[in-house]
This record gives structure tokens, sequence and C-alpha cells, in this order.
DNA sequence: TGACTGACAGATATTGACATCTGTCAGTTG
DNA sequence: CAACTGACAGATGTCAATATCTGTCAGTCA
């Protein structure tokens, strides 16, 4: 043979075809197919189905959480930083439910099956909102805490789970969500900067 | 016959006939049998099943809503009685969730199909929340407000959803849960007072 | 010798025949 | 004559037979 199969190749490819017959219809097969190998070859490579589509949707969800790392990053005041970040996760996911369905599927299924990828990811998250809120703290900007970074980053992160939690997408065209997402933000930046 | 039919006995028996067999498997026949009734009669008073259900769950919401009412319409500080309102919204939700699971199935299936009696569940609860914050505002305590009161309502309301949203319903017996709440409460109280 | 194959068993999904349910309405009943 | 019945058509759900898929592993190949 040419080359030894890698788990990047067929991490690229199962996510092109999970892209094309969707979470419900793609198999290890299907798989197989396009790497052209035999369906065992992956097995040796991810133990299991759910092994080999959480791996996809991972670097899938870390896409995003690289996107907004620079927001984090970045220098400047922290109640704007905030309002970015926040503003750069509801974008981003709706991106992704609107330009990328079938993988998104994928991940909201995931949701619902307490998957290991989907905590790290919510972890990452939450992680990026503190540092956000401590640099704030930091800068004199966040006086209204009660409580750790952690502690209201997670608020935070709940509070706008409406925009960035997957069982939401499908209100995520509505005319009104906009305005909604505007006035929920503006609310907890002032519980922040009281 | 001793009596004529009346919606509310037949509303009542569907009640129990949900509860007992829950949304899956209820039939409107079930609910004629239990009445002593032939089926054709109880299309006599709704017109499709879908309206019986949705009937049943306006009327098990509602109970909700008249019970936070003494909430709204008591006297004192409305930050105390914003703090109180969610506080029985969330338990309000809970129990029903944990002591009526069948009806709570029925509520949440008709949420993921946009019934009527669920919109105007969510205008009703929005309502009264508006109508704390406007006494708040009145008060002199909520002076964060930006927006008129349906607008912060509204935002106070979506901020909170992981707290009485039913598809947020699995992760209520969460040991964090309550730390959770008690986060975005305060986090969103102090966007109303800052 | 280590990457890969392909036949296999058990698990899961699909299909199609059958049963039940929904909603209608002409006819019955008090 | 207004409330109700029950037979009916089309829609929906159930179930068992069948097909496909997942995950394993002894064996092949370079």
């Amino acid at each position: 043979m040419a080359e030894a199969l890698t788990p990047e190749q067929i991490l690229r490819t199962t996510e092109e075809v999970l892209r094309r017959y969707g979470p419900a219809k793609a198999t290890v097969v299907d798989v197989a197919r396009a790497l052209g190998v035999s369906h065992g070859t992956v097995y040796r490579h991810f133990r299991t189905k759910a092994a080999l589509r959480e791996a996809v949707t991972k670097r899938w969800l870390d896409r995003t959480t690289e996107q907004l790392e620079s927001v984090v990053a970045r220098q400047g005041p922290a109640e704007e930083r905030l309002v970015d970040w926040l503003t750069g996760l509801f974008t981003a996911k709706r991106h992704k439910a609107g330009d990328d369905p079938e993988l998104f599927a994928t991940y909201t299924s995931l949701v619902g099956e307490h998957s290991e990828a989907v905590d790290q990811h919510v972890t990452d998250l939450e992680g990026q909102l503190a540092r956000i809120i401590e640099d704030g703290r930091a800068q004199g900007t966040f006086t209204g805490l009660t409580s750790g970074p952690d502690t209201a980053a997670r608020a935070v992160f709940q509070a706008t789970a409406r925009f960035h939690d997957p069982s939401y997408a499908p209100q995520w065209s509505h005319p009104s969500v906009d305005a909604d997402f505007a006035a929920v933000r503006d609310l907890i930046l002032r519980g922040l900067t009281s």
C-alpha cells in the first residue's frame, strides 16, 4: 500500500461522509468505502462508531473554540470583549446550524447522550468566559461579582443558553431573536458591571 | 340520560386518562370509555385529539400561573418578589416534572409542536414578570432598565430558561442545579438593580 | 511483524402485513 | 331536535420477518 492510514485521514473522511449522508444514515462501512479500506481497518483506529462520531464532532467544535480564543486573548476592555465573545459564539453556532446541518444534527444528538466531547466543549467555553470575567475584575469594570469568575462564567453561559444551546437552534432564524439576544446580553452585562 | 356531558367533565377525565396511560398510549376511545360515552361524543366537544390534549395542558399550566399570581399581587419590595417568583416557578416546574410525569410529557411534546396553549403560558408568565419589574421601577429599586418592562421581562424569562423550560427537566435533579439557579438569579437581579 | 481483510455473530434497522386509532356523518334515541 | 351512537375510510401504530450494520478475530499479505 502507499501510506499507512492515519486517524486524521479517517476523521476527515468521516466528516465528509456524515455531511453527505447525515448521522442517521452514515455507516462505518460507508466511511471505509470512501477511504478504500475494509471497515475492520477503521475499527483498528476507533473502538466504536460512537467514538468516531465523537472525535469528528470534537474537532468540529474545537474550530469554534479556537476562533473565539482570539477574543479572549485580545487586549482591551473586558466589557467589550465579553460582548464580542457572546456575539461570536451565537454567530458561530447559527452558522454551524445553517451551513452544516448534518454535522449540527450529529452534535445535537451527542448532547442528548451526555458525550465527553460536548462536556469538554462546555468546559472550554466556560473557561474562556472565566478568563474574560477575571480580566474585567482585574480592570475594575466587573464590580458586581459576588462569587468567583468560574461561578460567574457558568451563570453567564447558562443565562445565554438560548443563544448557543443546539436544542434552541430552530428558533435562531426567528425575526425577534436578535432583539432577544441584545436584551439578555445587556441584562447580564449590567449584572457584571453593577 | 342523567346529565349532559360538559367540557369540564371531559377535561377532568382526559387528565386522569393521560395520567394513567401517558400521552403516547392514551386514546380518545379510552377517554370516551372512562366517561361512559362513545368517542363520537367527545368529538362533538373537541374538534381533534390535539385540541383536547391542549385544553387539558392549558388547565394544568394555568394552575401554576394562578399560584404565582399571589407573589405578583402581593405588597412588598419588587426585588424580593422577583426572587420568590423565579424560585416559585422553578419549584413548581420541578414538582410538575417529578409528581406528574405523564402530564409533564404531554406538556413537553406540546412545546415541540408550537402549541397555542404553551405560547399563552409563556405570555402569561412574561406578563407577571413585567408587572413585578414595573413595580420595581416605580419603587426606584430597578434602576438598571434600559428598555421597557416587557423587554426586560422577556430577557429575565429567557435568561432563566434552564430552570423552567421542560427540555432541561432531566437536569433538574442534578446536585449542582440549585447553586446554578442561585448564580443566574443573582446575576439577573444585579442586572436589574445596577 | 504489524497493517489490513473479510467472514461471522449478535445487535439494530427496515419493511410490509395487520391492527388500532382518528375523525366524520347518517341514523337513532329520549 | 339536540345529544348521542356506531359503522366507516383513511391515517397511524404495531409486530415479526428480513436485511443491514456493528464490532470481533483468525487469517492473509507485503
